[in-house]
DNA sequence: CTTTTATTTAATTAACTAATCAATTATTAT
DNA sequence: ATAATAATTGATTAGTTAATTAAATAAAAG
């Protein structure tokens, strides 16, 4: 009596070739899904249709949907984060240099991997992200610490601007980066701005890091109402 | 045959004094769980038991979850932004100071409401979040797009870092606040923070637009060639 | 005393969703 | 060829959870 459908695909093995890399599917439609809607808002099905399956063979695969995370992380995220990490730690030994290449590589990443922004946003960043634990366990401590002690040490040699705090200054270049790339789509559109791409952030990053934001070759309108005392800085080029 | 647990309350319209507010007390628990675990995360009846009353109860003063949503952005978080953008407004005419100003309030205000940074990270930074069209129509638009007018005058005018993009600038202020704050509880376990508050933040922040992340009075290190003149000068530890 | 307001309990309605099984077919190894 | 294994399906099950409404009740306001 229920009129079959559309008999997709028949079950039992198809002709192979055709159904070359599966899994692999499953973990690209896993991963838009979660950069779009979350983990926790995305069910086994949906992947599964969208891979242009059924929720068995998602079961098939990866178990349950945990597993399905830990292959996520393994198979996807933490390949990115190594890479990442290699290139930070081969930089110049100088503090700048150490930033402008964690600028330029992370934003060259997340640019790539469009997927990443949000789905940091969404599972890292948040409270209950599904994966906070993971990533905190594992990969990010192979980034931040190290970054944070360079800053350390480059702050007492005087090299980096005594004003910072060489831990927050690896929280303000994760904000200067991972933000604007996760929050495109309102900015682009509030501020008319569908022309800048992750090569004008990334220029524009490094320039605030090298010379803050005010312009260093004009006389400061001399602005006595604020606690502006500070002159003592020589503005050298 | 099912015993009555306890009837916490029997039904009717209780002894009043002691049942003041309950609208404001739904609110509350509305906002602290939606920032914990999201906006679809959060039953109408979790609401109601944090608030110590029932779901009917938030039917019967909201409707729905939509117009629950309503309420909240109405009569929370409008009149924080409201105050915001007032006293960016009212920040002196130089970009610098207005960069200064906003940077300083929104940390404030930002520390003082705690669970709206995660919300905002949630449900406004989120392509499905529950709150971004309501903000993105009527609260953003108060703010962003003047603070970069702003920095464009400023540039025009070489008042600003030649390599800025004004737009950005905005987005990249908003990255070194909205975002520090929001991922706190990641980066003081992870970098052992647990001293740096919201006063230490404002400064260190206001330190980098200052300057940069370089130190000024030292003598660049002479523009080597490229980068691959990492002497060892390795600090110790 | 009547009406309105605030509040509860209980019932109704409406979904999904994850997980597992048994059946089916293709491929590979023998 | 045949048997074993791998890949895949549809169907079923059972568990969960949520929003909404209706009816009941008590206090407060008029």
């Amino acid at each position: 009596m229920p009129p079959r459908k559309t008999p997709l695909r028949p079950p039992g093995r198809p002709a192979n070739a055709a159904a070359g890399g599966q899994r692999e599917r499953l973990l690209d439609a896993a991963i838009a899904l979660f950069a779009h809607r979350g983990v926790a808002g995305t069910s086994l099905g949906e992947i599964a249709r969208r891979a242009h399956a059924t929720p068995a063979l998602v079961h098939y695969y990866f178990g349950n949907r945990d597993q399905l995370l830990d292959a996520l992380v393994n198979e996807r995220i933490a390949p990115l984060v190594a890479t990442l990490g290699r290139r930070v730690s081969e930089s110049g030994a100088d503090a700048s240099s150490t930033a402008r290449t964690f600028v330029s590589a992370i934003v060259a990443m997340l640019a790539e991997h469009e997927w990443l922004p949000p789905l940091w946003i969404r599972e890292v960043l948040t409270d209950d992200g599904a994966l906070r634990e993971r990533l905190m366990a594992r990969i990010a401590p192979e980034i931040a610490p190290h970054l944070a002690r360079r800053f350390a040490d480059a702050k007492r040699e005087g090299a980096l601007n005594p004003g910072l705090d060489p831990r927050l200054t690896v929280v303000s270049l994760i904000g200067l980066t991972i933000f604007p790339l996760a929050a495109q789509s309102i900015w682009k559109r509030l501020l008319d701005a569908d022309d800048v791409d992750a090569d004008a952030l990334t220029r524009h990053t490094l320039a605030l890091l090298e010379g803050g934001i005010g312009s260093r070759s004009r006389a400061r309108p001399r602005k006595s109402t604020s606690r502006r005392r500070r002159e003592h800085r020589e503005a050298s080029t």
